[in-house]
DNA sequence: CCCTGATTCGC
DNA sequence: GCGAATCAGG
């Protein structure tokens, strides 16, 4: 396989969405993962911009002439935001944690008045989380890594996909989530945020 | 062990 | 230019 027009173009689009290498190459097929980084590097599209990890400012990308390469030059420390919190993984109900409804309420600050939600059968639900506890950032974060998700069925997900439902088991608009699910556990890193939280960040969010 | 991207270097 | 091997990290 050769890297033809409309294949670097995929590679362009994908790496942009944030897809990783090794599931791009997949998409691609023919190359492994070594050869897609290796396309992105010589593109010199390996800083990426489109990100979700929390906050990307517009910085103009300037890439520099590329300088005779010296060796021991690690110019970025790039110190992580993300003082976050010591989790404390929710009492229960991993297994149904708030369906998002398809639209979810623009301003963070004012989640989501739903649960009114149907129940089907009179099975006793597991405390749930109400969407007005969770951090307006990591439901920021939800909202953005949904638009990206892989929407796997339940046949599937594996041990390291996210496990994450989103929307309604009720209907088709129904799928799993499928990102990459952080290492141990069940979900993504920004649906992680949402379904475990500090005991200190529940009660004061409490009314 | 699963995964990620980054780098090197023979081809 | 290409990408396997390797490195470094989560």
């Amino acid at each position: 396989m050769s890297w033809t027009d409309e294949r670097v173009e995929t590679l362009k689009r994908m790496w942009s969405e944030g897809q990783s290498a090794s599931q791009i190459a997949k998409e691609l097929g023919g190359v492994t993962r070594n050869a897609v980084i290796g396309k992105v590097h010589r593109l010199g599209l390996s800083n990426r911009v489109g990100g979700a990890g929390g906050k990307e400012d517009e910085e103009e990308v300037v890439v520099e002439a590329p300088a005779p390469r010296v060796e021991a030059a690690k110019p970025a420390p790039a110190p992580e935001p993300a003082p976050r919190m010591t989790e404390q993984p929710r009492p229960a109900a991993p297994e149904r944690p708030t369906p998002q409804p398809a639209a979810a309420a623009p301003v963070p600050s004012a989640p989501i008045p739903l649960r009114k939600a149907i129940v089907p059968a009179g099975q006793p639900l597991p405390p749930q989380p109400s969407a007005n506890e969770i951090s307006p950032e990591a439901l920021a974060s939800v909202r953005e890594v949904e638009k990206r998700a892989r929407k796997l069925t339940l046949m599937e997900l594996t041990e390291r996909t996210c496990k994450w439902p989103i929307g309604d088991p009720a209907t088709e608009d129904f799928w799993f989530c499928g990102l990459p699910s952080q290492a141990g556990k069940p979900y993504c890193d920004a649906h992680v945020g949402v379904a475990f939280q500090p005991m200190s960040a529940r009660r004061d969010r409490r009314r």
